[in-house]
DNA sequence: TTGTACGCGTTATCAT
DNA sequence: ATGATAACGCGTACAA
C-alpha cells in the first residue's frame, strides 16, 4: 500500500509537482480548475502528504507547542478547550505534547520546535527552577502558564496565581471560623513546588493570627502513593485519625487530596463541617458534587489561559506586553468549612 | 543560539557527517574515543538533531502512536502509565496524539502514521464506526482499545468489554435489590456510542425480570451541557426529581454522571441508598470517595491497556494471536446501593 | 574506522 | 499560471 508522494500526484495529474503544491497549499496563483482537478485526484488516491518533509522544507507554520507536564492532572481538563478556541480563532493550530514526570521541559521543547518549526510555546504546570537559564536556548516566545513561582524576577513570561496568598487567604479563613489547630496535607518537600508555597501561606496565616505554629498538624503526601491524589489525601487522613492528633480543621492542598481527607473524616463517622471543617485548592468543579461541598480556591482557568495566550501573541508580533501577570483567585466558601467547634 | 547542524557539529570536530551521525545513533562502528570527543561538542554546543529530517530519513523507529479521543476522560486517567510501561519494557517509545471531538481518527492516525513511521497504532475510546473500510488504508497495525462496538465481526483487533453485558450485569443486580422502578442516565442517542449499549444491557434486564419498561424513567444527558460530566448527572437528575416521577434507584452509564446524580440526591435531602440507589459504571477511583461510595461496573484498564499492546506487538511481529479480546468486568458494589423502599 | 555523496518528500525560488 | 530545480537536515550506501 500506500507511500504515493507528491511526485506520483503530478505525474498522474500530468503537471509539476509545484502546481500540486500549491493546490495543497491554498497558493493565490494557480487555475481554479486545475485546482479542483488535482485535488480531486489527491482525494481518490487518498494521498496524504508527508509532515516530515513538510515541517523540514517550511519556513514557518502557524503552530504552538502546548506543553504540560502532568497530562492527567484534573486540573488541566477543561483548559485544552479554551486554548483551542482562543488559538484557532487567531488562526493558530497547537501540538499537544506530554512531558514524562521526570523529562525535561525544555529539552523537550528544544526538539519540538525545530522539528515543527513553532511559533510559541506555552508552558503547563511544573514549576519554575532555580535556573531559568535553560529557557534562554528556546529561540521563539514562551509562556509559563499556572507554574509555581517564588519571587517575580525569576519568572519572565509567566501566567499564575499567587500561591502563597491565595494559600493565605485560606488559612486565615479558617481563622476568622476560630480554627486553631489546622492540619495542612502539603506535599513533600522539594524547591518550590506548589505544596511548598501554599504550605508558606498557611504559615504567615497562623502567625498573623497569633497561632503558634505546631508540626505534629503538618502531614506530608505519602511518596509512595500517587502525588495529589484522593487516594494519597485519604490515606493521609486516616493515619491522622488514628494517630490521635487533635485538630478542627484540614487544609489541602489540593482538591483531590481534600476529597479523600473528606471522605477519610466521613468514613470513621465524623461530621463535616461540624466536627472537621475541610478545604481544598484550585477549584475543580468537582468540589461542588462532593457531599459536603468543599471549600476551595478557585483559580481562574480560562481568563489565565486567555491572557497566556493573548501574552504568547503579542511577544511573537514584536507587540510590548506585561510580561507577568498574577490572577485573583477566589476564596469560594461551600458547605464543608464552619465555625470550629468550642473546644 | 539555534539552526547549528549535524554538519557544523562535523565541522568543528573535523569529522565527516556520517560521523556525527554515528555518535548519536550508537552504531557500533566507531571509535569510542571519538564518539566521546564529538558528544561532548554536541552538548556543549546545545546541539538538538532536527527530528523531521530524522523521521523523513529514517526507514523505521521503535515508536507507537497513542490516539485519544476525549483526552480529559477521567477514564483515561492513569492508562497512560500503563502504556509507558509496558511500552518502554518492549523498547518501544510513544507519541500521544490527540484526536479533537469532530475530527477523523483515521485521517489523524494517517498523517502521524507517515510523519513518524509509526511500526502501530493504538485506538483509544470513540466508538466502531458502520464503516470500517477506512481502517485499512492504515498500513501499520493497529488495535482499539475500549471502543464501543455492537458485533464482534465489525471490529478487528479489539480490546474492551462487552458493554451491553456488563450493563445487564448492574440493572440485574439492582433488579435483585428490589427495585422496579430504575431510571437510566444515558447519552442522546448516537449510533453505537457506549451510551446506546449501555441502555441496551438496561432493556434487556428489565426484560429479564420482567418489568415492563417505562420510557418516563430514560433520562438523556442535556445536550447543552459537556456529555458524561458531573454536571450533565446533577441537572438531569433535579430535573427528573421536578417532574415527580416515582423511581426507587438511578443507573448512569458513567461514574461522573452517578456522581452528579447522587449529588442532586443528596441535595434534596434523599438519603443514598435507604431512599434511592445510585448506581455508574467505569470503575473510577473516585467512586471510592463520593460519600457514600457509588457501586459501579469496574472495568480492568490495566489488563485491557496489556492485552491491546501485547496483541499489538504480536500483530507487527507478524505473530499469531487472537484479534478479539472482551474483558470481564466486576460489579463492585458499594454503599450507594441497596434494597429497594417498599413500595 | 572514517569520509563522500546521494536521496528522503516537500516547499521556495526562479525561470518561463 | 506553471515547471524545473535547489534546498531543508539527516542517515546510510559505498568507497577509502
Amino acid at each position: 500500500m500506500s507511500d504515493i508522494t507528491i511526485k506520483d500526484i503530478a505525474k498522474i495529474c500530468g503537471v509539476g509537482v509545484s502546481t500540486v503544491s500549491r493546490a495543497m497549499n491554498n497558493h493565490p496563483d494557480i487555475n481554479p480548475a486545475t485546482k479542483e482537478r488535482i485535488m480531486q485526484i489527491i482525494e481518490e488516491h487518498n494521498y496524504i502528504p508527508n509532515n516530515s518533509a513538510r515541517n523540514l522544507k517550511r519556513t514557518e507554520s502557524n503552530t504552538i507547542g502546548l506543553l504540560m507536564k502532568g497530562i492527567g492532572n484534573p486540573f488541566f481538563q477543561g483548559m485544552f478547550d479554551f486554548f483551542e478556541e482562543m488559538l484557532s480563532r487567531k488562526n493558530f493550530s497547537f501540538v499537544l505534547q506530554r512531558v514524562g514526570f521526570d523529562e525535561d521541559e525544555v529539552n523537550v521543547a528544544l526538539e519540538l520546535e525545530k522539528e515543527k518549526k513553532l511559533k510559541g510555546i506555552i508552558f503547563l504546570g511544573g514549576q519554575i527552577r532555580e535556573d531559568m537559564k535553560a529557557f534562554d536556548m528556546l529561540s521563539v516566545p514562551y509562556v509559563l502558564c499556572t507554574v509555581g513561582w517564588k519571587e517575580e524576577r525569576q519568572a519572565p513570561n509567566l501566567v499564575a496565581i499567587d500561591d502563597r496568598k491565595e494559600s493565605f487567604k485560606m488559612v486565615d479563613y479558617l481563622c476568622s471560623l476560630g480554627h486553631r489547630r489546622i492540619v495542612i496535607i502539603t506535599s513533600a518537600e522539594e524547591e518550590m513546588s506548589v505544596g511548598n508555597l501554599r504550605y508558606e501561606g498557611y504559615r504567615q496565616a497562623l502567625d498573623k493570627n497569633g497561632i503558634p505554629f505546631d508540626p505534629s498538624l503538618v502531614c506530608f503526601m505519602k511518596p509512595e502513593l500517587e502525588s495529589f491524589s484522593a487516594e494519597n489525601g485519604y490515606a493521609v487522613t486516616q493515619e491522622l485519625l488514628a494517630s490521635g492528633t487533635e485538630f478542627t480543621a484540614i487544609f489541602a492542598v489540593s482538591d483531590m487530596v481534600a476529597i479523600g481527607a473528606g471522605k477519610a473524616l466521613l468514613e470513621a463517622g465524623k461530621r463535616i463541617p461540624q466536627d472537621y471543617s475541610v478545604a481544598g485548592f484550585d477549584g475543580l468543579s468537582l468540589t461542588h458534587f462532593f457531599h459536603p461541598s468543599i471549600t476551595t480556591i478557585h483559580q481562574p482557568r480560562e481568563e489565565m489561559v486567555k491572557a497566556a495566550v493573548k501574552m504568547l501573541l503579542d511577544m511573537i508580533d514584536g507587540r510590548d506586553c506585561r510580561r507577568i501577570q498574577i490572577f485573583e483567585a477566589q476564596l469560594e466558601i461551600q458547605e464543608s468549612t464552619g465555625k470550629a467547634k468550642a473546644s
